[in-house]
RNA sequence: GCGGGCGUGGCGGAACGGUAGACGCAACGGACUUAAAAUCCGUUUUCCGUAAGGAAGUGUGGGUUCAAGUCCCACCGCCCGCACCA
């Protein structure tokens, strides 16, 4: 029995001095082993690692770690997803140059995550911010640009008025800019977008051979692409006198047997049809600056009352000779989806209830629980909407009565495709992905405007545009668009004067193709087709739900638009996915409501109290961790005092990976102990064996 | 509103429909120590009982079954995602 303690600060620099003068974790392509190559979402350079980047890269850690004593060849590399706002922030507040802000960062957070004795191989380490990297991105962009994956297009964007940028819709806060506080605009504004929508049938129906991914995640992929399946058909107009008009409307719905309960037409504010008839409608125009005015925030469109404008126009019944439509703008009519036009059957739909009750129109239900008498079924302030297995036929319907509602559905798009007027159609949700921002801290678009030729790509051999070091950050704006020199250059088609396009890139597409450089981090193209065929795809992959969505859809992407532009050949890039929890932590609060680290907290006589001010406080909920709730604990702090295998312990045994972790301060001395009885048991069993290596 | 998930000791959490609470943490008791830490041994779902033992118990209420934490129905609570998507 030996009376020895295991000291990490001894040992842990020692083996990671050995790790690293051996050169133990770097990969080389090695055919005649099976490789294994397990990814983390890597970080943003925030300065500081935290308690989520420990526990993902301990899980990823201990993935590679087990793989490599199998036998396998194991690529797990590290980088640094560079770009972004809080960069240029630090500039604007305190002066510093993003760059070196970024850096210096990066140099705090490598330091850390070595200290974290984490095998990973960092001859592959990579910065999107670095010159290298995103001049393959520049040319990749070029490539889709040609392959027809990329479109100009004028859109709505949330525009800050004061700051002069766009901001995305998390930036909006109660419909004012977060950083101005200036009320924000909807306004028109031509962006690069990448064709998303162009696979959103495969991204679809792909998600179903993602075995090995979380069944939520696949959900809300799904719900998000949302698949919908309708009918696109058109009416004829006419004026209020009965006037007939050349040009129809043309709407989709997904409820089409309720097309003879129809009692209204609404198209949206920003239909080419009300910005046709606002320019001699004064009360039309009204109506659309308020709509746009409104803001597109979560919870202005959950407040607004459905409202419409009347735009004196009527559509003709498809059906029924003597009926016709009155055709509205309303507010709750959205541009971006189907035509931005329907019909509204107020007896089966909420929202065109709403509507009826509010401008008076007709109500006839003409779906009905079976048995129920027509004359008598009538539809209040609520909808009737049938559920799925309800028994339901259709009345008040002419030709349709009796028929259930598939069969409606059937026949009306039947005839409706007889008569020339419609035709089945496939609806998704999924918009394509505006790529512009009017920021200085990202990549630079590698395009430029020239009067005489239209829309020029940067030549691949004057790539990179890299971004101008002597920008300033005082005035609210875009950098690079107030730049004396840099914008201006000529042509590289005709030579006459010209503009740099001086947006950069959404940050979204520098982590949509990263674990694709990662297996030839230094190579002239953005990965060499040999790393590529060896290395993708990613076996493993880690990283928090939050990305469920953007990131885990963008890169599903981005592999096949490489595909197609022959960069890869992965339609696929992770195979497996695992989404880890959350680490929590304890609250404490003064009865004001103002935050307290919970290391001031003491309990007395089972109250708790503030240990300096003793002041009592209020025990909070176990939450995320998080600065402005003050419940954050450095890892560095931890490392420092136990080591950081004990830290890792902790965060793999305490709580099952995909669930929230609690950070205990007993919690985190169990695995303190844990380790020292581990290595006393190692040691003494050396110790037997006649030889003592600690 | 729509979609999904989860409710078991003080805590993390185990339980092919077959002894509920494995394993671990914390806590408590004991040993060792001048003392403490560390370590080792033991106790630890709740209630009654000195004990042997008994009773209750997996969010709530029903049901299926010889047998339910597990399957079915309804409800309650919490969490997450989407949200005027026609």
């Amino acid at each position: 029995m030996t009376t020895e303690r295991y000291n990490p600060r001894e040992a842990e620099p020692r083996w990671q001095k050995y790790w690293t003068e051996n050169r133990c974790f770097e990969a080389r392509e090695d055919a005649s082993r099976p490789k294994y190559y397990v990814l983390e979402m890597f970080p943003y350079p925030s300065g500081r690692i935290h308690m989520g980047h420990v526990r993902n890269y301990t899980m990823g850690d201990v993935i590679a770690r087990f793989r490599r004593a199998m036998g396998y060849n194991v690529l797990h590399p590290m980088g640094w997803d560079a770009f972004g706002m809080p960069a240029e922030n630090a500039a604007i507040e305190r002066g510093v140059h993003p760059k070196a802000w970024t850096y210096e960062n990066i140099a705090a957070m490598r330091a850390q995550l070595k200290n974290m004795g984490l095998s990973l191989d960092w001859s592959r380490e990579i910065a999107t911010c670095d010159p290298d990297y995103y001049r393959h991105e520049q040319a990749m962009f070029i490539d889709f640009l040609k392959a027809g994956l990329v479109e100009r297009k004028v859109s709505m964007v949330n525009w800050d008025p004061v700051d002069h940028t766009v901001l995305a819709n998390e930036q909006v806060i109660d419909g004012r800019g977060w950083r101005s506080g200036a009320l924000v605009e909807k306004r028109e504004l031509a962006q690069w977008f990448l064709k998303i929508t162009a696979y959103s049938d495969e991204l679809l129906t792909a998600l179903d051979g993602l075995t090995r991914w979380p069944e939520k995640v696949r959900l809300m992929q799904k719900n998000w692409i949302g698949r919908s399946e309708g009918l696109r058909f058109s009416f004829a107009l006419e004026t209020a006198d009965g006037k007939p008009l050349d040009e129809r409307l043309t709407v989709y719905t997904t409820r089409h047997d309720t097309i003879f309960g129809a009692s209204f037409c609404a198209i949206s504010a920003d239909h080419e049809l009300a910005r046709h008839l606002s320019e001699k409608d004064e009360g039309l125009a009204a109506f659309r600056r308020e709509v746009a005015a409104l803001g597109t925030s979560e919870e202005t469109i959950e407040r607004a009352e459905k409202k419409g404008h009347a735009l004196g126009l009527y559509a003709r019944h498809p059906f029924r000779k003597d009926v016709r439509l009155p055709v509205y703008a309303a507010n709750f009519v959205l541009m971006g989806y189907g035509e931005g036009a329907i019909f509204g059957c107020p007896a089966h739909d909420q929202r065109d209830l709403d509507f009826a009750r509010k401008y008076d129109l007709p109500v006839l239900p003409v779906v009905a629980p079976k048995g129920t008498d027509p004359a008598s079924f009538t539809v209040g302030s609520e909808a009737f909407i049938e559920k799925e297995g309800d028994n339901t036929v259709l009345i008040n319907s002419d030709f349709l009565d009796g028929m259930s509602v598939p069969a409606a559905k059937a026949e009306i798009a039947k005839r409706m495709e007889a008569m020339g007027i419609g035709e089945r159609r496939v609806n998704f949700r999924l918009r394509d992905w505006g790529v512009s921002r009017q920021r200085y801290w990202g990549c630079p678009i590698p395009v430029i405007h020239c009067a005489a030729c239209g829309i020029v790509p940067v030549p691949k051999d004057q790539l990179p545009v890299t971004l101008p070091e002597d920008a300033s950050f005082d005035k609210p704006g875009n950098p690079l668009e107030h730049h004396p020199t840099w914008k201006h250059v000529a042509c590289p088609s005709c030579g006459k004067p010209a503009k740099r396009e001086t947006d950069t890139f959404d940050t979204f597409i520098d982590s949509s193709w990263y674990y694709a450089r990662f297996c030839s981090p230094h190579a002239d193209v953005p990965v060499t087709p040999e790393a590529a065929r060896y290395w993708m795809g990613v076996d493993q992959y880690i990283g928090g739900v939050e990305h469920a969505i953007l990131h885990l859809l963008y890169s599903r992407f981005y592999a096949r638009a490489m595909t197609a532009t022959g960069y890869l050949d992965v339609k696929e890039p992770f195979e497996s996915l695992f989404t880890q929890g959350m680490v929590i932590h304890e609250t404490f609060r003064t009865l004001s409501g103002e935050w307290v680290l919970p290391a001031d907290a003491v309990n007395q006589d089972g109250k708790w109290v503030h240990a300096t001010t003793g002041e009592p406080l209020e025990v909070g909920g176990v939450e995320k961790m998080s600065k402005s709730k003050k419940n954050v604990v450095d890892p560095d702090e931890i490392i420092a005092r136990f080591g950081a295998d004990t830290a890792r312990w902790f965060m793999l045994s305490d709580t099952p990976p995909e669930r929230d972790i609690e950070w205990t301060e007993a919690g985190a001395e169990g695995a303190w102990r844990f380790t020292q009885r581990i290595w006393r048991l190692v040691n003494d069993a050396a110790a037997h064996a006649g030889g003592s290596d600690a």
